[in-house]
DNA sequence: ACCTGAACACCGTTCAAGT
DNA sequence: ACCTGAACACCGTTCAAGT
């Protein structure tokens, strides 16, 4: 089905398809010959940035690419909400069928993941190289990425179980280690610090995943449970809770934010490592075509990595 | 469908039941007696740690009550994964349609937040009245919390979105904050820094929800795929990545997460909070029937801690 | 009053079959 | 080769109607 009929037209045309096979077929035929002669279009798909409002304007269905599928979807995202962008809606949207997704994303994760990195190249990067204190500048950073973020917290809950590694979360990296080697953190502890930050940042930004619409009518509601439990609570049986009392949900999530970001550093900074990171070299390594970094003793190859993941995965269950 | 009939059988039912109406007939009228009588049974359900090995032992079927929806979902959880606990399969589990749970669970979130205050009842808390050093000890009671969730990393997700406030919840913080109280942390540091600790524990365990069942298959190619881009990508273009290579990814679980509560509490010691803390107390005041705590000065209205919430819930977007 | 069958309005993913 | 219709095997939630 054509994408520059209006959206009448497209859900007429949807409720006819099972019964009217001469309309359904002129279109079906249509849409083959447009891919016949390829008449690729990829432009306003995916820039994102600027997408056509109107689908009218669209000269014809853009032949299916990745990039096309995952601007699609941020177009949708931010039209009606994450929840709203599913296979089917998504490949509505595409004038296809969801199994043609298939070819292009593995699958959710995958495209939400794609999504995410997508929307961090908005991420504002600049105070890395401009002047101030390094930890302001860090701080700045941070607070971007998670404002992005915040914009979409489903998106945040997506990655913190699968964490994006895409180019523009590479580029917020890179900008982040620089900063925390400029504030002269040994680089261990700046690896273990930027993971802290950013999964801070990110599980701020999860939390505030209940409705994406703009009224909050279900958080409303459980923030006046939560408060009036802590206001409630027996002082016998919870002296500590009842003497704060609502003092425990204090403060803006801007100030949380940024405390937090504070604690961290200036924690990390007075917190000794473990003994066990000392680099324990592996002599088999990984073929290194593209590194030639200074460090080729301490990195370890594909087996020695999923060693250590190994004991990250039950590490913690014993503990 | 009687629950003491073992898994073949009740399957075999199952298949029938569209086609043999007598079997059916049977059973539903078995099951409404059941219910007339009200022979109400709610032990061997409501006590989840140790439920019963074969569903053949149990006399009857169970009354439905929110004690026994919770141990049941408790139970299949543990059988089979939180990603098996639909509603559906909730309630063919109880002999029953979806439709009833709705009686005694608003919603799906709802129920996951009941199950994990149910799973909090396991989390240590001996530490909270043990003999020495407080910090030894609040990190004691905060990895026993990491270890509960890292068994259920899909329900430290919920718990990152919405925050349960049930009693073994309650109990969880009470023990924290006697801890931080001991420790000589002035109250609002204390509540803030107790935020920032659980939100760091269940973080990390949410981090973990991939994939429920035991082996990690699609974990493990993830792991890969990111060793695999830290290792590949070009000192030129990311020199701070490529130095620290797979040491980004260095270090057990256990390790960080250790780490992780000793940079927090360090921190939160050494960083000021912002004077916007200041109570500014509020005339108006809610109704205080049970709460005779010392600092009702403190205490704001249900309509004072909305705007707090409000403030938060937009604040960090626009830093 | 309490419970529930059946329906509503969807899902992600796969695969055999089309062009 | 590339794409997709139709199916598979499900979802959460609601509500009118049963007992």
């Amino acid at each position: 089905m054509p994408p520059w009929l209006g959206a009448g037209v497209r859900r007429g045309w949807e409720e006819r398809r099972a019964t009217n096979a001469f309309v359904a077929n002129v279109f079906v035929a249509n849409a083959f010959v447009t891919n016949a002669i390829d008449c690729r279009y990829d432009g306003a798909m995916t820039a994102h940035p600027t997408a056509p409002r109107s689908r009218r304007e669209r000269p014809a269905k853009p032949a299916l690419t990745r990039e096309g599928i995952i601007a699609t979807t941020v177009d949708l995202m931010r039209a009606e909400g994450l929840e709203r962008v599913t296979m089917r809606r998504l490949a509505k949207e595409l004038d296809t069928g969801p199994a043609s997704l298939y070819v292009y994303v593995r699958n959710m994760a995958e495209l939400h993941a794609a999504v995410l990195d997508e929307l961090l190249g908005a991420v504002d990067l600049s105070p890395a190289t401009s002047d101030g204190e390094w930890r302001d500048r860090l701080v700045r950073i941070l607070t971007s990425y998670t404002s992005v973020l915040f914009e979409y917290p489903g998106l945040a809950q997506s990655a913190l179980v699968a964490r994006p590694f895409g180019k523009h979360y590479l580029k917020l990296l890179e900008a982040l280690l620089a900063l925390l080697d400029e504030g002269g953190i040994e680089p261990d502890r700046a690896a273990w610090l930027l993971d802290l930050l950013l999964q801070f940042a990110t599980a701020t930004a999860a939390e505030h995943a209940h409705r994406a619409p703009g009224d909050t009518p279900q958080s409303e509601a459980d923030w006046q449970a939560l408060a009036t439990v802590v206001r409630d609570v027996s002082p016998r049986t919870h002296p500590h809770i009842a003497a704060l009392g609502t003092r425990l949900l204090s403060g803006s999530p801007k100030d949380r934010l940024a405390w937090g970001f504070d604690v961290l550093i200036a924690g990390a900074r007075h917190t000794p490592l473990p003994e066990v990171l000392a680099p324990s070299p592996v002599d088999t390594r990984g073929a290194g075509e593209t590194g030639s970094a200074g460090d080729a003793g301490e990195t370890g190859n594909a087996g020695d990595t999923r060693g250590t993941r190994g004991a990250r995965a039950t590490g913690a269950t014993e503990g």
